[in-house]
DNA sequence: CATGAATGAGAGTTCATTCAT
DNA sequence: TATGAATGAACTCTCATTCAT
């Protein structure tokens, strides 16, 4: 009836894009669940069919935006290693870079990694995902450090929690920002520890 | 005909409770989002109706549970810490029984700190409960660590790291399994770890 | 929002019988592919949410009311075949009777019978129905002829056939009205037939 | 690149054709209503835009592709009464060809012919068809049993009653299998049955 | 003429919440 | 105060049809 054809132009890619980006935005902003196709549909720009062109459903939107979010989320620390590996600079000045980018990431799409550790517990599928991507970033700094003929013994055990403290510290920088903290100290204290962890076993 | 009538006349607290208890279970077993209020009813043996009399909304249950959860999750780790005060144990030994207790625990309730987690994310109101409870839990183990006389500098900050090292640990060892890790070195690892960060400047 | 809501009596069983009569009604006046739940909802003057407590989805609706219409079907001929065995009335004036009831009751539910042989096509639940139905019937009328002493062989495939006959008959009575035939030969040459059919070995 | 142009400039008949035979078949096979356009554009090896410039909606494929199939149907029946017309054969191994000539095309396409009954109670449009072909089918049979001299009093009748007995059949042999039937014994009565129909009053 | 991406109304179904009893 | 049947808006997803290219 009242049907308004707009002119189209854009290829599918273009498209598909700005589903996944815009969608994921809003789902982030707003919660998977708190999120309807056609509210996704409305701020892409699209009609709620053409999502079920691209996608197979809502769901599937979530997870094309998340694996394309923890790769940005990875970079930055693989690449402060990477670094580390070919400059000249100390182990001390990486740890600090490391947990300064990732505050910075986290910062430009804080929302997006609280919908994603919420969807990552409860969605076995993006938890897959989640947890390959630590795996892949392990691996290479791994390979960074050895380059470095840093020889760390149990180092994936180490790489995993020197992961998992810098997300703790991004993700404590950016939300809780409890008044009790004196987070000049708690930078300063992560760091100090990040440097232990990594030293190895080097005298 | 026969119906044997039900001795216990429940009085509106023991309702509530059930309310709580059983609805937060359940919710945390099938998710916040895929159970219904007349899910919540029927496994309390409320009616639907009785829910709405006690809680504004579902999320009103989820958020009583959450809280009551809470505090038994950090319990073990705050005994640990008063066991250490009062007894003659090892830092090594306290954080050992810190990191198997925390383990035990979250098994016991391994969804309920998944949803938990999942709806911290996304509820401001649930983020804040979280936040008071690691407020709470810091300085009560920051009051024992000063009984036993370890003069921690920086004291807060570096518990809100055991805390959160301690979590990262359980969380991996009860969900991730990833097979490249030998977790039998993991344990180690954070172990060292953790000791390191509470044994503070007593030299 | 606009919610309003009627002064409600009736119990479940009332409520769910409305919803089966008006919607199988409707559905066979539109035909199932075209009436919508929405729609079966108002007819029945009942609430969309409230025909999901009664019925699984639509086509449970749909056969609820194929049974019940089914065995109306069936009463009228089984009918007639239990007079014939009880009372003093010949064989020819049964298959008349049979005709004209089995005429008369289609006429009553014209639609039905039409949208329950389209369903019953297309649906393996309702084919089911369907032939489980005519095994009923025809064992029915299998009791009564040999309470009269008719010695048919081949009963079972002999009273399939006539009920086809019947079926296919009363079907042109309603609905082909094809100018060309003569419906009261129609009629003659019909009775002789099923009259043929049932006479058994007499001789 | 190595691109194999087609030879074939298809016209628009042969299109037209190949939208019919392949729509038809696939609607047959999934159902009316379980098959989409765009589906059918697929399966015909066209683009959607394309059906519409030959067919104003689906229905008009369908009804195209049940005229044709209405046709073939009837072919083997009013064949058998040619050859019996033309050769010198009994009745009884007329009918005889008929049932097993009916059940060996029904066979071919049942799925056709399930879904066209189903079409045919819901589709006045379709309904039509389907009775046209009848008399159609039941002038020529006619036509051939006065060649053979046969003199049938209501033989347009009987003819009707003919035809339906041997649809009966057919679809009872091919769909319903009902363990309780002997389905030798049926075909030898039915047999029966359309013979006498046919014998007429030739003493 | 041909294409197929885009449309958007509408389908079936769910569920937080209400309120007559 | 307790009940649970009833509500109906909102959800996800489909598909007949259109029309810019």
């Amino acid at each position: 009836m009242s049907t308004v054809r707009k002119p189209i132009k854009k290829t599918s890619i273009q498209k598909k894009d700005k589903i996944i980006d815009q969608g994921f935005a809003l789902m982030c902003e707003k919660g998977f669940h708190n999120v309807s196709s056609i509210d996704i549909a409305k701020y892409a720009g699209v009609s709620t069919g053409c999502i079920y062109q691209y996608f197979k459903d809502k769901k599937a939107i979530f997870i094309e935006g998340a694996k394309r979010h923890l790769k940005n989320i990875c970079f930055p620390m693989v690449d402060a290693f990477i670094k580390f590996a070919s400059q000249d600079i100390s182990l001390e000045e990486v740890v600090s870079l490391v947990l300064k980018e990732s505050v910075k990431t986290q910062r430009l799409s804080c929302n997006a990694h609280q919908e994603l550790l919420s969807m990552c517990c409860l969605d076995e599928e993006i938890a897959q995902i989640f947890s390959q991507n630590e795996l892949e970033a392990t691996a290479k700094i791994d390979e960074q450090l050895r380059l470095k003929k840093i020889n760390l013994s149990h180092s994936k055990e180490k790489i995993h929690l020197f992961i998992h403290i810098v997300d703790d510290y991004s993700h404590e920088m950016i939300y809780h920002q409890h008044p009790e903290y004196d987070y000049e100290v708690m930078y300063e204290e992560t760091c100090k520890l990040l440097v232990q962890l990594l030293k190895g076993e080097e005298k």
